[in-house]
DNA sequence: CTGGAGAGTGGCCCAAATGACATAATTAGT
DNA sequence: ACTAATTATGTCATTTGGGCCACTCTCCAG
């Protein structure tokens, strides 16, 4: 079989791990016989380095991207610097051929540029997905996903979302199978479920952000050191205990107790690292009942006891 | 506060992906201030080809690891080729100085091959952690979790689980808040729990995995056109309910629910690709109980109908 | 005006998940 | 060989998760 060509722009100070996400879900063999045909582009001219200081040096420019059947352009280095003209007009001819343009993260910023995203929806990197609502009225930003397919044209999410999305075009290429052993080989999860939103909880929190789901949950964050069933929470968000349940998944990808015990963990983790407090006492704030409680979400968690784990981060 | 020097080892043919990983998450910064003095160090002589094709220029070399107080080893290219004198001598010489040595993926390799992990526990990629136990009988290795801490030695399963690794560093050094901040701007769980098994599922069926509960679990996946319940299939793997499920999550990283239905929906997506069956047929065989329920589990997991999935396939 | 589609909500209920605790089995230490 | 300690397994009770259905509200077309 014919491998499908993939051209990856590069440019100069770009985050080697952005150029590699593509690289290494297309470069992965599944089974005996590599699929794509991978090769890294220059999208610029002049010696290339990227953000961790050492030089990417390849022999393919532009005329090479667009001989390509997918085309992804896996971030731009600053969203207020505009993408090289170019770049820009490369993309156009390569979109109008009819050939996939894939947009991860900052990538967003350089597709919506050149017009690809006009009047469709898109997403990038959540740190910037209101900036870039802004700059391009347009196109429909949509941050709470992870990627969006549109066809010809995908966006994905920040930075670690561009592997689901590279995974999402394989599975459109080559069905699940091929992208979930590929997932395997990664040792990523084949297919991450929910938004960007799961991953972010904590400025989203510190934000007044509306709803009372929002509320609620910020309340409960802050107030971990009491006990909280669903219902009181359901209570306090003014909602039944069903569509408490609903929302909660919806918005965060997990479920209520599981979010409980992670923000109880995440919070002794802290008083360990940064107080000299007791166990007991830092079971009794997190809100575990007890110190045996705690002892046992933190073995099942993170494979340690709590004394452990603060002399391990004193010692390191 | 003065920056914690990390030095990367690089060499011919290596995957940018594993290069890139340390770099994404110590080059990141947490806040306005970066917190490592990240280097990519040339670990052989002449030039460095990825694995994908472009060049990697750097002017660090083997003295300039040795002054890391963390040293990299992002990977090996090949499980079967000796790693170069030079690196190893460096290794053992920065690691009696007292630096963290840490080898991602097959980096592994590399660490035993010096000696570092004589006695020790370690870790690698599922797809050779028997080759290795074989090979370095002194070490050993445990295939079920996706990192090993041994105090200045660490080292970490396959590929993504590297990520996984970098971040505990992080945690070691400036605790769990910061590394959760870098976890969320490169839109990564802050902490994977659970071992590599997760993503391996497959292989391990494939296999005539030991003990009751591959078994049963293989037959399930092979049978999933009947209902299952947790109480007859933990009958079938002569255990307790209770037992069962504790044995469920510690092998599976899931809950039963969880698992079956992702097995049903794999399957699902597998029909719809691959034959022209009825969206009532396909629910049948993938054990749905109507084509509503698929319909929604679909939407759920897929964002998607399954009719859209099968157009999205074929179209792509 | 009306009927129907679609989204949001709450109630009901069962199966699943998990904590608490008890007991057996295995290992380690003396 | 005896006992303490740890680990595996089981029982019971409680809570949670989520499927299913009915109800309401809105919007839209006929």
């Amino acid at each position: 079989m014919a491998l499908v060509k993939v051209a990856i722009a590069a440019f100069d100070d770009i985050r080697p791990f952005h150029l590699s996400v593509p690289c290494a879900v297309f470069g992965e063999a599944a089974g005996a016989e590599p699929l794509f045909d991978v090769r890294v582009c220059a999208a610029e001219s002049g010696e290339l380095r990227s953000h961790a200081g050492f030089t990417i040096g390849t022999h393919h420019g532009l005329r090479e991207l667009e001989r390509a059947q997918i085309v992804v352009v896996p971030s731009w280095r600053d969203a207020h610097e505009p993408a090289p003209a170019p770049l820009l007009a490369s993309l156009q001819r390569v979109h109008r051929r009819g050939a996939l343009v894939v947009g991860l993260c900052l990538g967003a910023y350089v597709l919506a540029e050149a017009g690809l995203l006009d009047g469709r929806r898109a997403t990038t990197h959540w740190r910037w997905t209101e900036q870039f609502a802004q700059r391009f009225p347009q196109v429909q930003v949509d941050p709470g996903v992870l990627y969006v397919d549109q066809g010809n044209v995908l966006t994905s999410a920040g930075t670690a979302a561009g592997i689901d999305c590279c995974l999402h075009v394989v599975r459109r290429e080559f069905g699940a199978e091929v992208a979930n052993r590929i997932a395997r080989t990664l040792v990523v999860p084949p297919h991450r479920q929910g938004s960007q939103a799961q991953y972010i909880e904590q400025p989203v929190l510190a934000a007044t952000s509306e709803g009372p789901l929002s509320k609620t949950l910020g309340w409960a964050a802050r107030h971990l050191d009491t006990a909280h069933s669903l219902d009181s929470l359901a209570a306090r968000a003014a909602m039944s205990r069903r569509s408490f349940t609903r929302h909660f998944r919806q918005h965060t990808g997990t479920t209520v107790t599981q979010w409980l015990l992670s923000q109880r963990l995440m919070l002794a983790q802290r008083l360990l690292e940064t107080t000299a407090q007791s166990i007991e006492r830092i079971a009794e704030r997190a809100g575990f009942g007890s110190a045996l409680s705690m002892r046992h979400h933190f073995s099942v968690a993170f494979n340690t006891t709590p004394s452990m784990y603060r002399r391990e981060f004193r010692g390191g």
